[in-house]
DNA sequence: GTTCATTACGGATTCCGTAAGGATG
DNA sequence: CATCCTTACGGAATCCGTAATGAAC
């Protein structure tokens, strides 16, 4: 049994079971890998997928086990590999973020400017996707640890850290009526059209549920999944737009109004999805902890030795989030 | 990184950082080893053992935790391999169970009969030494689970599941003046020279708590780590013996007389120590089934995969053991 | 002087690429 | 016929053993 044997078995299970995709992504050729997956399959003495003819068409149940084994010893290897270079240069190094348009564009600069420059030696690097992709890359490994409002929950090897909680802002033109309400409720900005995210991104759903709570079926006729095109749209006079209230900007916003949305709307929290046994980097602690100064290297160090959600979340019930 | 690097650096470590020793238990050349883990040690960019000249002093930080991370690695290198085994021919294989001469002499042999009937395609195999050696065997993983009832709690990695409690008889020769007592008092037990088992073996602190409560001293004359030899020393008259009642063989014994005790000592548990992350073979279930017949493979699988200690206790807590 | 790890070197094995072959849809 | 896995084969790299070297106790 050879680790690379290991890695084609998992990396051909997670290609749709196609060898020859599975080559090209690992940049070696088809035979070596189909030779390999004979070899280790010969030793083992099972079959690990099953075969009609010279198509891969599923997994074996033994192959389902052993290719599941085989992903967590990859995974300790590659835990191995930050291991070392942790301590042959911690100021260098790679550092994988999945995160959100909302975050990547208003939570991370301030932070991402101050960690370059404390680490200049790391190289970072942002992937931005759907609250669905960006917790998958947590749940897969690819990235060190995701940063959404949404979907962490749905994987089950990811803990939740709480970073902080938000709330919302109606954005509207300088020459709209609202912006002379003295106080603005849910049934005045069901009167006008909506412009506001994509269900499944940055909280959508908590508008939804306030909407419904009162009954109320407000036109929404463009959704986006970021405020820069919200508020684009806002400003042709589409609609009103509805957005986190980070994403305003009071200099480059400042043709347009935003108005206090936060008794409105339920607040939303956003979250780090963090792999349960990944190794983490110093520097990895130091940037959380810049992003959410409560979540210090102990605190995440026991967070991830909890076995039990419910543990995580009594662990931080008490905390007072800061709120944006 | 290769797994055999992987395993050399794991035997090295257990084999106190000499590599000599570790070639020759491993049945292969000390300069390979050596070559191994410097490459490996190349590759990773950092020392895992410190040198002095050309000795191995001491394992580096990086060392330690990499090294560990190996071990977690070569487990499930191990898991993988029995799957593959326990997929292709569920009656053969191998069963290694570390138990006590207690254990091993009264409790087992009708349990291994019926399982070798059930399974003649598996070799068996049992590992006696103290509670303290059998733990560690399986806290190591040499074998499947150890049976005991001390020690095994000192092993943070073994899953205690309780099998059955038991009580002590007193055992003396039929012309001894205990026998005609009606009830025998711990007084009364003290005023003879004891012979029991070695501390550390099959209870024996549950005794010298009980004495130690009433204030008694006993003389104990001499001490064992089986029944048959106190069985020995009773039948010469050096004394009285007090020893697990399941050890009295009323046929084979039938010319000493066995007192109950039950009430004089607190009932001792015996437990299968099970390391957590390791696989088991469907006839391993079967076997501890029959061993203890609570013990389904769903509550194993249950204990297992609990966490803390405590919920394992609680899993058990409501329920009525064997008694012995 | 014994123990022990490293270096040097040669043979056997393994690995991996290209090219050809055969099955599936 | 396009896709995809398997077999065949040759060159390169790796592994592992023996023998020699040198440091530590």
């Amino acid at each position: 049994m050879k680790l690379q044997q290991l890695r084609y078995i998992w990396e051909v299970s997670q290609h749709d079971l196609n060898v020859s995709a599975t080559a090209e992504s690992l940049f070696t050729s088809q035979p070596g890998i189909s030779k390999q997956i004979r070899l280790l399959e010969d030793e083992l003495g099972v079959p690990i997928f099953a075969r009609n003819g010279k198509h891969l068409t599923e997994m074996t149940a033994a192959g389902k086990a052993i290719v599941e084994l085989a992903g967590e010893m990859l995974e300790k290897a590659e835990n191995i590999k930050s291991v070392a270079q942790e301590y042959r240069d911690n100021k260098r190094g790679t550092l994988s973020i999945a995160t959100t348009h909302t975050q990547a564009r208003y939570a991370l600069p301030r932070i991402v400017e101050i960690f370059m420059k404390r680490y200049p030696g790391v190289s970072l690097n942002i992937h931005q996707g759907t609250p669905m992709q960006i917790s998958d890359l947590a749940a897969r490994g690819i990235v060190d640890f995701a940063i959404a409002t949404e979907a962490l929950e749905l994987f089950e090897n990811l803990v939740m850290l709480p970073c902080y909680e938000w709330n919302r802002s109606i954005l509207v033109r300088q020459d709209h009526p609202l912006v002379n309400k003295p106080e603005v409720t849910l049934y005045d900005v069901a009167e006008y059209p909506l412009i506001t995210y994509v269900f499944g991104f940055t909280g959508r759903s908590r508008l939804d549920e306030a909407f419904d709570q009162c009954n109320l079926h407000p036109q929404v006729v463009l959704t986006a999944v970021d405020a820069d095109v919200i508020k684009t749209y806002v400003r042709l006079g589409l609609g009103i737009g509805i957005i986190a209230r980070m994403a305003y900007d009071a200099e480059a916003d400042k043709d347009l109004v935003a108005l206090d949305a936060s008794n409105l709307f339920g607040k939303s929290i956003t979250f780090i999805g963090l792999r349960r046994d990944k190794f983490l980097r110093g520097y990895i602690y130091e940037f959380i902890e810049l992003f959410a100064p409560h979540l210090t290297r102990q605190v995440i160090e026991k967070a991830v030795s909890l076995r039990d959600k419910k543990d995580i979340e009594a662990l931080f019930k008490h905390l007072r989030l800061p709120s944006y």
